[in-house]
DNA sequence: CTGATACAGAACACACTGTTCGTTACTTTG
DNA sequence: CAAAGTAACGAACAGTGTGTTCTGTATCAG
């Protein structure tokens, strides 16, 4: 990738960022985030043909930090034993913990939603490879159930709840579901 | 309120409504909403400043049928017993099964969001006389996780598992989170 | 050095928003 | 039943944001 594309993009993802953390994602206009990022109006269009797309973009940027190393590397890790898949919840927290000062504005506003459905799609697939089949419950709502209360349990950590460790949002949520 | 209100503003959320069903939300313009409720431009801003406030009413309208006769008219109301506490969510979801023609086209898409933040709040109040204080895990997290859980599962519900009727998503729900 | 590629910036057509106002139709009150 | 009040209509309007196009300039890779 050109290093001026790099550049650019670096600097439309810090601007529109921060932008996040002042705006609500409805009241941001691409004329702002041009100005915040300081690029021609043509070159926000070359690279996003839409403000949904750079957002999109973002969040994939994100995850693909947050889950590459811990799942796509490993496809063929199983989670067979209840340590390891509790290793595996910690480690996705802190990856999320790194990047925290490019979440926070992510997950403030309305487009939380985005980036919320985004993290549910990712960890269906970690939950899915965990969750037992036994019960008369339906498996899916077990995984839903599962999946909902995690990611919910993230927003909750990164909206005002800071203070605590990875370690310790890990044992709160292996404290009250069963996995 | 006048007939010709109430007409006018059934026509708008009717309108609203199918045409959630159809189109994303930021898709949908107000244009396409007059069109659809055949109100006059003007009329339409007479009821609702925004788009936004339009489905907020929505919302509101929904809510106050589901919780008016479960919470607000029996504040007094302790929750102290499993069993009535129990009965209580079953009601909360037959309502929503009542509702369910409006809700489906909300639940659909971006604004589903929006529905689901306004259903938590009403959850929070309802969940928060009924958790009790101990463990070591911080109650607010617990009541987090509770109000989570049970959203998403409605959501779930909604998003093409209607086959199961409010007994079984109170009991799928009791089954998997302790309450 | 040279061809390719990215950026700047201005201009543009287009679409949607939210407001205003004069007119018509309906509803309530006296 | 009439009169006053209120809501709806519909056209017109300014304002704002979008996404595209084009020309010229700067930067990159080989």
């Amino acid at each position: 990738m050109d290093r001026r594309q790099r550049k650019t993009r670096g600097a439309i993802f810090q601007a529109f960022s921060s932008l996040l953390e002042m705006k609500r994602y409805s009241a941001i206009t691409v004329q702002d985030i041009i100005d915040a990022a300081d690029v021609g109006r043509s070159t926000f269009y070359a690279h996003f043909n839409t403000k949904e797309e750079l957002l999109r973009a973002m969040c994939d940027d994100i995850f693909e930090h947050v889950f590459s190393a811990e799942v796509m590397r490993e496809p063929e890790h199983d989670f067979s034993s209840a340590d390891s898949f509790r290793d595996r919840i910690t480690h996705i927290l802190c990856h999320l913990q790194e990047k925290q000062h490019h979440i926070k504005g992510i997950f403030a506003g309305e487009c939380g939603e985005i980036f919320m459905k985004y993290l549910r799609e990712y960890l269906w697939e970690v939950f899915d490879r965990r969750l037992p089949e036994d019960g008369e419950i339906p498996r899916d709502y077990r995984l839903n159930h599962a999946v909902s209360a995690f990611a919910e349990g993230i927003r909750w950590w990164f909206g005002g709840h800071g203070e605590y460790t990875p370690e310790q949002i890990s044992a709160f949520f292996f404290g009250t579901v069963d996995c």
